[in-house]
DNA sequence: CCCTTAATGTCAACCGGTTGACACACGATT
DNA sequence: AATCGTGTGTCAACCGGTTGACATTAAGGG
């Protein structure tokens, strides 16, 4: 691996000169300029950006801590986040959580010695004071740590009316309300817990009844998930239009139905959350509340952009939701 | 931040007994090891990864390129790299090439510039050349790129021969076989087209005819891409058996197949490839090709770990596929 | 009492690159 | 002839931590 020290000697010259054409910085005429490309050329140099980073203070690394990447809804989150942290110089290190507390604060040490500039914090939150002490840029992602630490959410209670209304204006009379993440309980930090808030106020507000089920997933195929969903609407016979809280969740309760030989959209409606790929790849294709990951992305890179440049950003960052009619309402 | 110094100072030693203690190294008194401890703990320090990263020319870090962490297989390949990873205390520096070259080969540069220990490449590789003189470790995944590169991979062959197998004995009498990858096309290199060829050598040997249709996909849930496929199989109406080279394009042959009435798996067969979540997620629940994913994952970071070492490793390192029976078939 | 061994300190070099201070040379201005 | 802007070099300090060489001291063994 050629270092600076090369590059100087092959073209003859000194190791400031080359780091100033490296940094653009004080004189250089055009001819030295060249005679340096090129040496770096020939020897394939590359500045060891460790060493720079040691220097700078400044590692242009994001650590990124999710629950798992293999929900559709992290891995989209995942891709929007890399891409636009790549397009302002950000490299991203990713961890997965899987929402164990205990990983979590491993992660954010092991972050925190490699000096990233800054967190995304996706994954669940339980253990504020280690955040506080960071001195260090975070965001949360849909989750509340503590009010001094930026977030990126989108509209979960406006999510939760507009899933209610749109069941109950097609004639729905009793409504499910299917909840469950990926690996352990919802609690009040997380934001989605609005979504049912909505749901609910809007049920209350035109006097439909619901119920209510919290799957605890274990894992996606697993059949398990499927078999208690049919318990439960065999309880619930009457129940005619569901709001499942992911997408994931609204594909079991597909399933369920047509275990029963329940037809959808006639005897039940149903509306996922997300909209994520596998939206439209069940069938019927799923209406579902789209949250806009895209821009929330692309949001969170920005304000971490602006923390790392002292600029002061808002603290509340929320999204509109839009509903996607497809095939299930 | 506190450095080695400040708590040399709060311990009352010197940097050289505390870089001792961080590093077990020399004679230490359980007395001093005690102080360090201590005042480790108050100043709340963290050594600086970079400093000994620099140092000891060696980063613990691991670059991931893959097309798009947004796609299912490499959600689920992304996860098991880094649970792996981590395990043996690697970090993952996660890169999504979209199968740009061009993108490739400047996330390449990035990751050698970031002085990443190896990079493991489930991209695209048509740029032979830029991998060679990189001096660094590669592991390919399920792709050939040169044959001093070790590869991790899966019996696609056997995997194609299994799944038109599976659809004769069952009965069919002509197959459709679908492929077509996420932006951009399918070449030879990518060790997935093996897939075909056993497809289609299972055919022969049993004198059953196909159709061939690949897709260019246009994002998960763009319509254009089922409504292709429904031409396609108006084109072929006695086609009663497909074999798609990824679950996603069986999703997408199931809709198409609802919107044609087709009974499935009476009046059509499909059998999937990967088998993952959405696998079990569509209805009717998909028969699929299993990839050994985590094993697989598993092995390329074992390989690393073993590269790294200096050791010698196998240079292709074949995992066997299963056939996963569900409701499609 | 001498010799080990354990425990710690001092010092300097090193990893690879950056930067400021300062010196010097050259050509163009004034 | 003095001055200024440009172009380049030398040198040293620094980023934060590691390591080897070497010195010093105290405790324990023979």
């Amino acid at each position: 691996m050629p270092k600076i020290e090369d590059v100087a000697a092959k073209a003859g010259v000194s190791v400031t000169t080359v780091s100033r054409v490296l940094n653009n910085r004080g004189y250089i005429s055009q001819a030295t300029r060249d005679k340096v490309a090129q040496a770096m050329k020939e020897l394939n140099y590359q500045p060891n950006e460790m060493a720079r980073s040691l220097f700078r203070k400044k590692s242009n690394m994001i650590g990124l801590i999710i629950p798992t990447v293999a929900h559709p809804f992290f891995s989209e989150l995942v891709y929007q986040l890399e891409y636009y942290a790549d397009q302002k110089g950000y490299k991203v290190l990713l961890c997965n959580s899987n929402r164990d507390i205990s990983k979590e604060r491993k992660y954010i040490d092991m972050l925190k010695k490699n000096q990233v500039d800054a967190i995304v914090m996706g994954s669940n939150v339980q253990d504020v004071k280690h955040y506080l002490n960071l001195n260090l840029p975070i965001i949360s992602f849909d989750r509340t740590v503590a009010n001094n630490i930026p977030i990126v959410t989108s509209d979960n209670y406006m999510g939760g009316r507009l899933a209610s209304r749109l069941l109950i204006d097609k004639g729905c009379r009793k409504l499910a309300h299917i909840s469950g993440g990926v690996g352990g309980p919802n609690h009040a930090a997380l934001l989605a817990s609005k979504r049912f808030q909505g749901f609910r106020d809007e049920l209350t507000d035109t006097g439909i009844e619901h119920v209510s089920l919290e799957l605890e997933l274990t894992g996606l195929g697993d059949k398990r998930n499927v078999d208690e969903l049919v318990r439960f609407f065999q309880e619930h016979p009457d129940a005619d239009g569901v709001f499942a809280t992911s997408d994931v969740l609204a594909a079991l309760v597909i399933q369920a139905c047509h275990q029963l030989k329940k037809t959808i959209p006639q005897e039940m409606k149903i509306i996922g959350y997300d909209d994520v790929g596998i939206a439209s790849l069940v069938w019927p294709r799923l209406t579902s509340i789209r949250q806009p990951i895209r821009e929330m992305s692309e949001c969170a890179i920005e304000l971490i952009a602006k923390l790392l440049q002292g600029e002061e950003v808002s603290m509340i960052n929320s999204f509109p939701v839009t509903l996607i009619q497809r095939d299930t309402t």
